[in-house]
DNA sequence: TGTAAATATAAGCATATACTTATATACTAA
DNA sequence: TTAGTATATAAGTATATGCTTATATTTACA
């Protein structure tokens, strides 16, 4: 496996964005599956303004894609960014969400799209 | 390897107190050695109160230690910390410091004990 | 069309952050 | 003792952050 260097400062500028509670579950989320601003509301039981603008701050710095389906905005991780290797080296250190959007799904509150 | 996992909160918090240039590079000088005070502000070029505070909100999260040797407080990484797993996957990612400190030596400016 | 749902954005506000300058503390050595 | 060096802490300040409420935008659908 080869070595990957990223450059201290966009280091440190991913590890502020992650070094949020609210931010990194959104992360931790996204690592199972993509989700739309309802579901975190959902989950993350924060008004959906707050949720909007700590997604906005994931898409300006983008560690995070939005792809619009219908009336939904369907957030993803960027697997591009540079600093993606140590959001998955983080990501692999961190409890599961899985179980969060399980719990939604058998609410019956996951959004499917086609 | 066993894969350890570490609660998101505490990552979070860890990942906060990275999330800052001047921090991630003292964590990143202290990878190879320890270090004192007077050796961060000639590495960082910063005011020295301002290094120490930096040095306390890392001492305070239990990031790093401190150990007194006569007139010079000396800090290393703990290794002992719950994040320690993730800080050394950070650390793994970013540029070597080494380089930093090997400089000072050259200009006579590290601090050497018995 | 008009209304509802999903989302984004703006404005306001309280708190946190990262510096600065000034001063206190602890150790060393003359 | 006293002066010098290394370090910590305190106080002040400008800026950043993360929420809130209110409103705008986009899409779906009756």
């Amino acid at each position: 496996m080869e070595k990957i260097i990223i450059e201290l400062e966009d280091t440190a500028k991913t590890l502020k964005l992650l070094g949020d509670k609210t931010r990194l579950t959104i992360i931790g989320l996204l690592k199972d599956s993509e989700c739309c601003v309802c579901e975190f509301v959902e989950v993350l039981q924060m008004s959906q303004p707050s949720v909007s603008q700590h997604l906005r701050k994931l898409r300006d710095a983008g560690l995070v894609r939005e792809q619009r389906r219908g009336q939904w905005i369907f957030y993803s991780l960027n697997a591009q960014h540079e600093t993606y290797p140590i959001i998955q080296q983080i990501l692999d250190q961190i409890p599961d969400q899985k179980e969060k959007l399980r719990a939604l799904e058998e609410a019956g509150l996951r959004i499917q799209c086609n």
